[in-house]
DNA sequence: TTGATAAATGAGATAATATAACATATCAAG
DNA sequence: CTTGATATGTTATATTATCTCATTTATCAA
């Protein structure tokens, strides 16, 4: 993996690409991808970090989709069980997916400094988990795979870890 | 990994295994094991299980060794930081560490259906990860990682996972 | 088309988790 | 002792998440 985990990219076709995997999946899977899960997923997907739902919250009011906390959580909800979106439980916050297209176990590195965050995949890292949980008797539905630490930008630049 | 890590053991051991390794390394470190630390750590490990704070604050309230939130929040900052205890952030709540005496890098086996915790090593899943986030140029402090699923105890009577 | 059923939304209240802020007390070192 | 750092007590508040119930909208079979 290179450095683009963390570095610029085309982030016009990258919302693009978001939104219309989801379109996809859920006209073939016969799910309502309504206004607000649309939206909601369009934010996540243009700010392209993690928010908090009131975050999300924030924004669907400000466009009158919606006042109350059920409103943001619904939608995160139907998001992240769909796999468009992702929870970070270190944050208490979400993200939209970034390869909604295809069956995966995300990990994320999230960067200290500068709150960046970044979903590999982690195949392998799951699989060793679920070898030794096999070990132990133990069936892996999910994991929760989250890196803390520094991206290459704030290693890059000391001084941008000033502002934590 | 034997399924001992979800089977029965020498609780009262256990226990004090706990707080003596936690003694000990207070003493060494000069870190001050101060009575609420102490008795919230002796909780954890009496309990065995993944408690919420509030929970933690409860026991702590009935002895008289504190009332309020902070309290709670203050031992528990203070048992994570030097590795006596770990936060399970998937359930935002808190267990005693198993491996006291070794500086490790945990993981966890969350049952769905009897909310058992059990603490596994997982130092070849955090070098993968490491390898990994390295190629992107990612430093890794710390890793969180949680695998959900089903205990052998649960797998092996499947009307404990009713009571879910 | 209609009626039955399930799914989604609106709205208000509240629960659960966590921290800020500041005063007081205790400890450890010179 | 006294000074500086650490720990505690206490109040208030911030942040995250869910419950409940009424209403609306979508789906689908008859």
């Amino acid at each position: 993996m290179s450095r683009l985990a963390f570095g610029p990219h085309d982030h016009h076709s990258c919302i693009a690409d978001t939104l219309d995997a989801a379109d996809a999946r859920c006209a073939s899977h016969g799910l309502q991808f309504t206004p607000v899960r649309r939206r909601a997923l369009e934010i996540l997907a243009t700010e392209h970090r993690a928010m908090g739902a009131y975050d999300l919250l924030d924004h669907l009011r400000a466009e009158g989709l919606g006042s109350q906390p059920p409103v943001a959580y619904r939608a995160l909800d139907f998001l992240v069980k769909h796999g468009f979106a992702h929870k970070i439980e270190r944050l208490n916050a979400f993200v939209a997916c970034c390869h909604p297209d295809t069956d995966h176990s995300p990990a994320f590195l999230i960067c200290r400094h500068c709150d960046a965050v970044a979903e590999i995949r982690a195949r392998d890292a799951r699989g060793l988990l679920a070898d030794t949980a096999s070990e132990a008797g133990f069936t892996v539905d999910r994991a929760v795979i989250e890196a803390e630490g520094t991206c290459p930008n704030c290693q890059d630049s000391p001084e941008a870890q000033a502002n934590t």
